[in-house]
DNA sequence: TTGTAGGCGTTATCAC
DNA sequence: GTGATAACGCCTACAA
């Protein structure tokens, strides 16, 4: 015993038995009495006796950690995401560890040599780019779930939502509306979420003979300070404005919202909104955001549920989970009147 | 070399050195031709080896990773909090791995215990009791940091925004509007930040005369639909209702807010509110929270820096850095008038 | 059922 | 400057 804590040793001394036996005694295996098991357990108990995890870890080969990376924890929606997933996999007895890719491919990459480097139990990647670290993917060899992640060629476990119909259907309750001239406010290019709504939006446009205009397409990364800076642009620097506008994520369109109304802009009254994720601020009054839901309790038990899965049964056949989104409307959208 | 990974035995092997070469060669320790060195560090570039951080860990006695427990990464302070940290010590080396208690004192605990299992390099508890915990803190030996977590007895680093100063500045505003009873919404039991909050408004309120109501006291677990439901009770449950009310972070605002407003109160010609924390979405208009900003930056960066002080220097003297709250007025206040 | 011994991949302490 | 060797704390064949 040093530093305070006890090793198996000291619990084997004081008991005048060998580390084995304590080992599988606390490890529930068998090969050990009865009677020997619980006077093991009940001084391990009385003197609070918790094995080392290191130890553990480098004896099995990995940790009891699941890597997680994702673009920006600040993100609402990841962080519903991460709080649930943490929880379910706590409940199991992993960690997670988050890592904010910030939606930097460099990073990712960085992230994904730091998992091997420290042996995690798996991996799961939330919303980016698939493409350009498939190769990594494939070479790793641990539990992988990926949230959000086009990648056709991959077979392994993914959950998302079908973003391609999410972007139809904003342009859809549009359409609806009368709307004509629509714009796009598209995520961060490495965002494969954010690439699928805009082909569903530009599907949508191209089936209903809407006219595509290249001015009309902005870029964010996701954050509410950028959907203000995008505001000026679009109220400033705009001869001809559209009548609506889809956001890539709410966020983004509760700043931009918030500077179009700095520069007189009504809405919905000026300008129609639909935006996605439905994080809890977006119906707030003051708010109330049409926009699309992800169901993102839904996503984070599936994402928990198939990493379990794989960390209990290396084995096991791939699933593809796809939520379909839903539409909620609140009011930024309304009737184009000429 | 297994699993597609090489040890430090390949390299050594390869290069025909022993492993204790390779292993001051790669830490850049003393004791190694240059020319050697050299040759060392092309290969592992070369094959990209990359040492086993679990056979390090276990080594040098501890894993290169900081703990950081706080209440509920969905809380926008927090996430804020926590991608600052974390980024600053990535970048020297460190991981981060997040866990939320939850309020819960018992979950905290356990999450206290892990850390020591795991070895973790280092602690930061973020705004809750320590009390409940001294015992377990002093114990530890290990770099620990408080961020907003009053005790005092405590003598080791900590970071924390005046708290009751901030109460009572809130109380100060409202008083120069010509408040007279003023309710309060506090945080968990278990959140420092919170009961000091509590205990400025108090103080404030009888220092300047101002009539304490139990019935004006209630109780929000931070989140915004919590905020809410006690809007709700708020105004269906009282009789008599304060003309301002202080709440203890934006969040709980926002959603005390909309439940207001939802029952057609109107903000702030009807109620004044403050609250705390000045997170990003309190500025978007529609909200306009009139709060009392806890500086999220600045106290990030010293909580990082304290920690990597720490981290490189096991003895050296405890600091204790207190940031200064400040009133942002926006639309939420105003003139009280008979 | 229990114990012994070797191994997990590093680092650190000795010799040489 | 370099190389054996022990140690970190645990798990797991294998032997008894």
């Amino acid at each position: 015993m040093k530093n305070g804590k006890y090793s198996i040793s000291d619990v084997a001394e004081m008991l005048g038995v060998s580390k084995s036996t304590v080992s599988r005694a606390i490890n529930g295996n068998s090969g050990v009495g009865e009677e020997l098991r619980k006077k093991v357990l009940d001084l391990v108990e009385e003197i609070g006796y918790k094995p080392n995890t290191i130890a553990q870890s480098l004896s099995r080969g990995h940790m009891n950690i699941v890597a997680l990376i994702l673009g920006d924890i600040r993100n609402p929606f990841y962080a519903d995401l991460t709080f649930n997933i943490q929880r379910i996999l706590n409940k199991h007895g992993y960690m997670v560890m988050v890592f904010n890719s910030e939606y930097d491919v460099r990073r990712e990459i960085e992230f994904l040599k730091l998992t091997l480097q420290f042996n995690f139990a798996g991996l799961i990647l939330i919303t980016a780019q698939a493409e350009s670290v498939e190769g990594m993917l494939h070479s790793m060899n641990i539990p992988i779930v990926l949230v959000n992640r086009i990648l056709p060629s991959y077979e392994g476990d993914s959950v998302l939502t079908d973003n391609f119909r999410a972007g139809y259907m904003a342009v859809m309750h549009l359409l609806e509306l009368k709307h004509k001239h629509i714009g796009f406010i598209k995520g961060p290019g490495i965002s494969s979420a954010s690439t699928q709504r805009f082909d569903g939006y530009r599907q949508a446009l191209q089936n209903f003979g809407l006219p595509f205009n290249e001015e009309y397409v902005f870029a964010s990364d996701l954050k509410l300070e950028t959907g203000i800076s995008l505001a000026q642009k679009f109220v400033k620097e705009l001869k001809e404005r559209p009548s609506a506008m889809v956001i890539v994520n709410d966020m983004t369109a509760v700043g931009f919202m918030d500077g179009c109304k700095e520069n007189g802009l009504r809405i919905p009254e000026d300008l129609s909104i639909v935006s996605f994720d439905n994080v809890d601020i977006s119906a707030i009054k003051g708010i109330e955001l049409t926009t699309i839901s992800q169901h993102v309790d839904e996503m984070s038990e599936h994402t928990a549920r198939l990493m379990l899965k794989q960390l209990k049964n290396k084995e096991c056949k791939p699933e593809r989970v796809i939520l379909e989104p839903t539409l909620v409307v609140r009011n930024t959208t309304s009737l184009y009147e000429e």
